[in-house]
RNA sequence: CGCGGGGUGGAGCAGUGGUUAGCUCGUUGGGCUCAUAACCCAAAGGCCGGAGGUUCGAAUCCUCCCCCCGCUACCA
C-alpha cells in the first residue's frame, strides 16, 4: 500500500513548556501514528509548529518587560527540545511567526473575504484607557452576580461555573492595570467575523458522510454544534501583536490568533516543501485529487480542541475551495494529574520535561501509550508509571530480550545458532509474530494505538511463554543443536518485536536492532520480521530498559 | 440550565443485544532457575453508578435519577 497520510498535529501556544497531558494527547499518538504509517510504506508528512500570538502571551512578555518575540523564542525552544528528547519524528515543527506563515494566512483571509465568506461589522467592546487596549472577556474582573465570588473573569465566575458576559459583572475592573469600573470604557470597534452560517450546509454534508471511523465524542460534539446552528465567529482583535490584516485601514489591528494558527497546518506544509528545494510539492497534500487514492489528513488534538478542529477549520478550508478536508480527527480525552485537571494556575501541572529528567523517553512513551485517555478520561499517577515499568516493559518485553541475549553470550559466545529443522512449537510462535503484524498494524492504522501497544505486549508475552515451553537452559544439556534452534527462533521473534514495536519505543527499538546485529535505523525497516542470520556475533548487551527502583519525586 | 463523552472485579482498562462479562497489573498457591527476585501454570476476586422498562435474552436499547470530565462560540 503506498497512501499519503497527513499528519496534523494541534499546535502548542508558546507561552509555557509542554505538559504531558498535551504529550499523551496530540503528540504522542501523532509520532506513533506517523512512524508506523512510514514503516508500512506510506508517504507521510506530519507537520506542527509554535502558536505565537494573542493577547495573553503579549500582555505575559509586557509583564516580564521583553518583545512578544524574544518571549515566545524562549518557550519555542523549550518545546523543541522536548520534543528531541522525546523522539517526535516531525517532518516539520515550525512556528507562526515566520514570513511564511504571515503571507500565507494573508492571503486565507483575503480569499475567504473575497468568496463573501468574511465580513465586516461594529461590536462593542470593554476598552481600558489606562492600558489603551481593548480587554478580552477573561481580562476584565469583578464580582459574580450569580454567587458574590470577587475574582469572577468577564466570560466565566470560576467559583460557581455560570457563563458571564463581562457587562453582568459587578464593580467590573481592568485585570491587567486594576482600574475601576468609572474608568473602563465600552466603545465601538470594527471587527471581521468568518460567516460559519454560511458554510453551514456543506459542512453538515460533508460531516454527514463517510464519518464511521470517527470517535463518538468528535463526531458527536460537531454534530451538535451544527445542530444547534453555527453563529459568525469574529477572526480579529484589537491588538498589534499576530498577523497584520491584509486590508487597509485596518493596521491596530491582527488577525484572532486561532484563526492564523489553523492555517498553520496549510503554511507549515508549504513551508516544507520549500526548504526541501520542491516548492510545488505541497500541493500533493493539499489539493483534491492529485494522488490515489487521495489523501487522508489527521488531525492529532485534545477534546478542548474539537470545534476548531472538526467545524472551524473544514468551515475555512471549504471557503477557500479545492482544499482536502480532515480524514480523521482523533479527538482525545484529557488526562488528569493525580486526580486533578492539569491546570498551571493550580499548580498541578506535570511538565514533560521534569519527567525525562527522571525517566526514560521510552519509559514515558510506554507508560502514556498503554494508559491514553482515548475513549474517556484517564489518570497519571507516578506510582502508576513506575508500575508499568517494571511490571510491564521491564518484565514481559525486556525480560524476553534479555534472558535471550544473555543466554546466547554465555552458551553460544554471542554468535546467532544455525537452526536445525523448525519444529512445530518454532513455527508457531513465528506464525504468532506475523499474526501481530497484522494485527497491531491494523489497530494503529485504525488509531486504536492503545490497543495496538497492548497487542505487541501480548506477542512479547507469547515469547516468553515460548521460551519457557523450550527450556533451552534443559535442552542444552541433551541437545546442544535443539537450544540453538531455540535461540535462533527466539531471535527472530525479537527482531519481530523491535519492530512492532518502534512506532511506540523508538530508543529502545534502536537500541535492541543494534543488540541484533543491525545497522543502520530501525525505523527504516519494513513493517514485517527481518530476519537475523545465523553465524552473525552480536554485541554484549545491557538490559534494555532500567528497573525503577524508588518511585522518584519529581 | 443546555449539549457531548464517561461511570465495568483491589488498581488501570476492553467489551454497544446472545455461549460460563474479557485483558494487564496486584493477591494466593504451584513450577522453573536462562533472565533486571524477572519468566511460566493455576486459583480466588465483579449483583457492569442507582431505579424502572422493552426483549426469549441487556454491561449493551428506552425513561428517570446520582456522580466525573469537557464544551457553551472573547483562553488558546
Amino acid at each position: 500500500m503506498n497512501e499519503h497520510i497527513l499528519v496534523c498535529v494541534a499546535w502548542p501556544y508558546a507561552k509555557s513548556s509542554t505538559h504531558v497531558g498535551q504529550i499523551v494527547g496530540a503528540y504522542l499518538p501523532a509520532d506513533t501514528f506517523a512512524r508506523y504509517n512510514r514503516l508500512a510504506g506510506n508517504s507521510v508528512l506530519m507537520v506542527s509548529g509554535s502558536d505565537e500570538h494573542g493577547t495573553p502571551i503579549l500582555v505575559d512578555a509586557e509583564r516580564e518587560g521583553i518583545s512578544p518575540r524574544e518571549f515566545v523564542a524562549r518557550y519555542h525552544q523549550q518545546i523543541c527540545e522536548v520534543w528531541d528528547r522525546l523522539g517526535m519524528s516531525w517532518d516539520l515543527y515550525t512556528e507562526t511567526g515566520t514570513e511564511n506563515h504571515y503571507r500565507i494566512t494573508q492571503d486565507f483571509f483575503l480569499r475567504l473575504y473575497e468568496r463573501g465568506y468574511i465580513y465586516k461589522d461594529t461590536m462593542l467592546s470593554p476598552y481600558c484607557p489606562t492600558d489603551r487596549r481593548f480587554l478580552p472577556d477573561r481580562y476584565i474582573e469583578g464580582t459574580c452576580p450569580n454567587c458574590g465570588y470577587t475574582a469572577a473573569r468577564g466570560d466565566q465566575c470560576d467559583n460557581c461555573g455560570h457563563t458571564l458576559d463581562p457587562v453582568d459583572l459587578i464593580n467590573p475592573r481592568c485585570r491587567l492595570c486594576g482600574s475601576r469600573e468609572s474608568a473602563l470604557e465600552i466603545k465601538p470597534t470594527e471587527h471581521f467575523f468568518l460567516d460559519l452560517p454560511k458554510l453551514q450546509e456543506p459542512l453538515m454534508e460533508w460531516l454527514s458522510e463517510g464519518k464511521g471511523h470517527w470517535r463518538a465524542n468528535t463526531l458527536g460534539f460537531a454534530m451538535n454544534w451544527l445542530k444547534e446552528g453555527l453563529r459568525p465567529r469574529a477572526i480579529t482583535r484589537d491588538l498589534d501583536w499576530g498577523v497584520p490584516i491584509p486590508i487597509e485601514g485596518y493596521e491596530d489591528k491582527r488577525i484572532y490568533v486561532w484563526f492564523d494558527a489553523v492555517i498553520g497546518y496549510f503554511s507549515a506544509t508549504v513551508e516544507w516543501a520549500k526548504r526541501h528545494g520542491t516548492p510545488e510539492a505541497w500541493k500533493t497534500w493539499w489539493i483534491p485529487g492529485e494522488t490515489e487514492p487521495p489523501v487522508k489528513s489527521y488531525y492529532f488534538i485534545g477534546k478542548d480542541n474539537i470545534p476548531f478542529h472538526a467545524i472551524i477549520w473544514p468551515a475555512m478550508l471549504l471557503g477557500y475551495g479545492n482544499r482536502n478536508l480532515p480524514y480523521d480527527v482523533p479527538a482525545n480525552e484529557f488526562m488528569t494529574m493525580s486526580g486533578a485537571k492539569a491546570s498551571s494556575s493550580r499548580g498541578n501541572v506535570i511538565w514533560t520535561k521534569d519527567v525525562l529528567d527522571h525517566y526514560s523517553a521510552d519509559a514515558l512513551r510506554y507508560y502514556l501509550s498503554v494508559t491514553a485517555p482515548e475513549g474517556r478520561d484517564t489518570d497519571f499517577t507516578y506510582e502508576e508509571l513506575v508500575r508499568r515499568n517494571n511490571d510491564e516493559l521491564v518484565a514481559t518485553y525486556g525480560n524476553a530480550v534479555h534472558r535471550t541475549l544473555t543466554f546466547l553470550q554465555s552458551k553460544f559466545g554471542g554468535v546467532v545458532p544455525e537452526p536445525q529443522a523448525l519444529r512445530e512449537a518454532d513455527r508457531e510462535i513465528l506464525a504468532e509474530v506475523d499474526r501481530g503484524f497484522t494485527l497491531v498494524g491494523h489497530l494503529i492504522g485504525n488509531v486504536h494505538l492503545k490497543e495496538g501497544i497492548n497487542a505487541a505486549m501480548a506477542v512479547a508475552r507469547a515469547a516468553n511463554r515460548y521460551l519457557d515451553e523450550q527450556a533451552p537452559w534443559k535442552q542444552i544439556k541433551v541437545d546442544r543443536e535443539a537450544a540453538g534452534t531455540t535461540i535462533y527462533v527466539m531471535l527472530q521473534v525479537l527482531s519481530g518485536l523491535h519492530t512492532l514495536f518502534s512506532p511506540y519505543l523508538p530508543f529502545s527499538s534502536q537500541q535492541l536492532h543494534e543488540y541484533l546485529g543491525f545497522e543502520g535505523e530501525a525505523a527504516q525497516g519494513q513493517w514485517h520480521l527481518t530476519p537475523v542470520a545465523p553465524g552473525t556475533a552480536l554485541p554484549t548487551p545491557s538490559p534494555l530498559f532500567p528497573k525503577i527502583e524508588e518511585p522518584a519525586v519529581v
